[in-house]
DNA sequence: AAGTGAATAT
DNA sequence: GATATTCACT
């Protein structure tokens, strides 16, 4: 049904700015799943929310992941994902020499051209490598929004990657993607900050969309580091209640066990833009440039209810688990 | 561990 | 060409 009015509302007129504020909490899964993850973790249990409808998937993804040493799949299938293998940076394949060092020593200006061993298939492996590596992410709206709202609730102070990161408990999340991310977005907001009032042409469609939180209110918020850990306070749920009639923040997540734990990935160049069904006559181009209103129709449902993988399920995710 | 800037891969 | 990732430094 609601494949229907989503269509509806993309096809038709639709006021601009109407059709994706709303949409946002609309879009979102929730399927209130368990215990917060802090609480698990406080408790020392077993933290498994992470599992719903992608059940389905894993099922797929698990077929690839049989194959996943022989890697050719990203040839025929164009999408490859990665399962269970406890890796960081270790890589089997291409050990003894690291490419991503030598990289910048030899853009230093070392114009080392060696190669005299046997690289003819560096370009295989290299892909292959890559192939069952990590997936590209891709910030939906949708998990971006995510970001956001932990960032803000953290308060600049302790919006750090790893808290971030833990907090937002996606799976397949890490470190490194999150403090990718948050560079970016501090990069938009110092930008946007120049051009308060208007700027329709920025390049951040899903930052345009988060007003920023006039000041990142830092509250003495508990991070999970160590030694604390006073579950009880978050999960019974409005803390945020400061005697004021008014919430500045509307960010209904006193980090709960969201699962929106599927990012969703890209892979190899030719696949435009994360399955685009295209077909929109509104379309303006491309995507990429809806720096007003991030949500509208991108196909992102399958986080929660995808029930027809119309273009594909390529999004995978890692059970990377920290 | 986290921030920044650049090269790099997709 | 844009994005995200990775790397080296700080």
């Amino acid at each position: 049904m609601y494949e229907e009015a989503s269509m509806a509302d993309c096809d038709e007129g639709v006021m601009e700015w109407e059709v994706g504020l709303p949409s946002a909490e609309d879009l979102t899964p929730l399927s209130q799943p368990l215990i917060p993850p802090e609480l698990a973790t406080a408790f020392s249990i077993s933290p498994e929310p992470r599992r719903s409808a992608i059940d389905v998937n894993r099922a797929s993804q698990d077929t690839l992941s049989s194959i996943r040493g022989q890697l050719h799949a990203l040839s025929s299938s164009g999408n490859v994902n990665f399962k269970s293998f406890n890796d960081e940076e270790a890589d089997p394949t291409m050990d003894g020499s690291d490419p991503r060092k030598l990289r910048r020593i030899e853009a230093g200006g070392g114009a080392t051209e060696d190669d005299a061993a046997e690289n003819g298939n560096d370009d295989a492996a290299a892909r292959a490598a890559a192939a069952m590596k990590r997936p590209r992410l891709v910030w939906t709206p949708q998990l971006h929004k995510r970001f956001v709202e932990v960032v803000a609730h953290l308060g600049i102070k302790n919006a750090v990657p790893k808290t971030i990161m833990q907090l937002m408990n996606v799976e397949g999340l890490t470190r490194e993607n999150v403090a990718s991310h948050l560079q970016k977005y501090r990069l938009y907001l110092k930008r946007m900050q120049g051009l308060s009032s208007e700027g329709p042409s920025a390049s951040d469609p899903l930052f345009a969309s988060t007003p920023v939180p006039q000041s990142f209110h830092e509250s003495g918020a508990m991070v999970p580091e160590t030694k604390r850990r006073d579950a009880g306070t978050w999960s019974g749920g409005s803390v945020q209640g400061h005697g004021n009639g008014q919430v500045q923040v509307p960010i209904p997540m006193p980090y709960p066990p969201q699962m929106m734990h599927m990012p969703v990935f890209g892979m190899a160049h030719g696949n435009g833009h994360l399955g685009m069904p295209m077909g929109n006559p509104a379309t303006p181009g491309s995507y990429h440039g809806f720096e007003s209103h991030p949500y509208s129709m991108v196909p992102q449902r399958d986080w929660s209810g995808n029930k027809f993988g119309s273009f594909a399920s390529y999004q995978h995710v890692t059970p990377n688990d920290k």
